[in-house]
DNA sequence: AAACCCGCCAACCGCCCACCA
DNA sequence: ATGGTGGGCGGTTGGCGGGTT
């Protein structure tokens, strides 16, 4: 058993105070990102490294968009996680000023259903045969995490799993099934996008280390279909 | 008005990977 | 080659607020 990454006994836990946000803002204005396991007790905060490392980059990073997702950021959700799987980080890499746990769970709450509404599989992206759509809009009750549970791609952890998710994809089209069940989305994955192409998006290296991470990550992806973003 | 239900979302957890000594 | 460490990721949990009964 690996051992805790910093002593729980002593920290915080739950929701952040204004002033341990405001502790982690000026510790990290000062000082920069990394060191997570060390910037705590720097910072004087009585939290786990990993918590003020999600604190930062999913909330207090001056870069955050947030507020509602607009039109086009939920067409290139769908379109990324089609081709993507949950790899949430590549997701929200393609999506100026939002994280990959605010794009994780507006796909669990919004997006999924949906899809389920259109009659589309959430995980495969494929249009469900099985059941007629007034079923299919039975069937997509529960968001919990328990119905992901059991729907879940079990290769979804590893990068493996967009191949996968992407030979499911692609399969489709070559079987000259029903295609994949996304008839009415562009797959035209260069427009649309808020910040839309990658050069900017290396542009604003500088600025937004993230963003620049993302491009990479993106470009050295396995699967060929992603050149489309290169 | 109160109890209950449900969805949202911030935060946590555990695993994985890259890097380094 | 190997073990330890830090950082990152996706899955899951739980509190809260709004809606419904």
């Amino acid at each position: 058993m690996r051992k805790p990454c910093c002593d729980k006994r002593d920290n915080n836990k739950g929701a952040w105070s204004k002033q341990e946000d405001q502790k982690l803002i000026d510790y990290i204005q000062k000082h920069g990102e990394g060191s997570w396991r060390t910037l705590p007790q720097a910072a004087g905060l009585l939290r786990c490294g990993k918590s003020c490392r999600l604190r930062w980059i999913n909330y207090l990073r001056p870069d955050l968009k947030r507020g509602n997702f607009a039109e086009d950021e939920e067409d290139l959700i769908i379109k990324l996680h089609a081709l993507l799987g949950n790899r949430w980080s590549l997701i929200a890499g393609r999506l100026p000023g939002r994280t990959d746990n605010e794009v994780k769970n507006y796909w669990n709450s919004h997006l999924r259903r949906k899809l389920q509404k259109m009659g589309i599989d959430p995980n495969n992206h494929r249009l469900n045969q099985n059941l007629p759509r007034s079923q299919t809009l039975n069937t997509s009750g529960s968001t919990s995490s328990s119905s992901l549970k059991t729907n879940a791609t079990p290769a979804d952890k590893s990068s493996k799993s967009a191949c996968e998710h992407h030979e499911v994809f692609n399969a489709e089209n070559d079987s000259g099934d029903i295609p994949c069940g996304l008839p009415d989305l562009n797959l035209d994955l260069t427009i649309s996008v808020p910040s839309s192409s990658l050069t900017k998006v290396e542009e604003e290296e500088e600025r937004n280390p993230y963003a620049s991470k993302v491009a990479r990550d993106v470009k050295s992806a396995e699967s060929p279909t992603l050149l489309l973003f290169a």
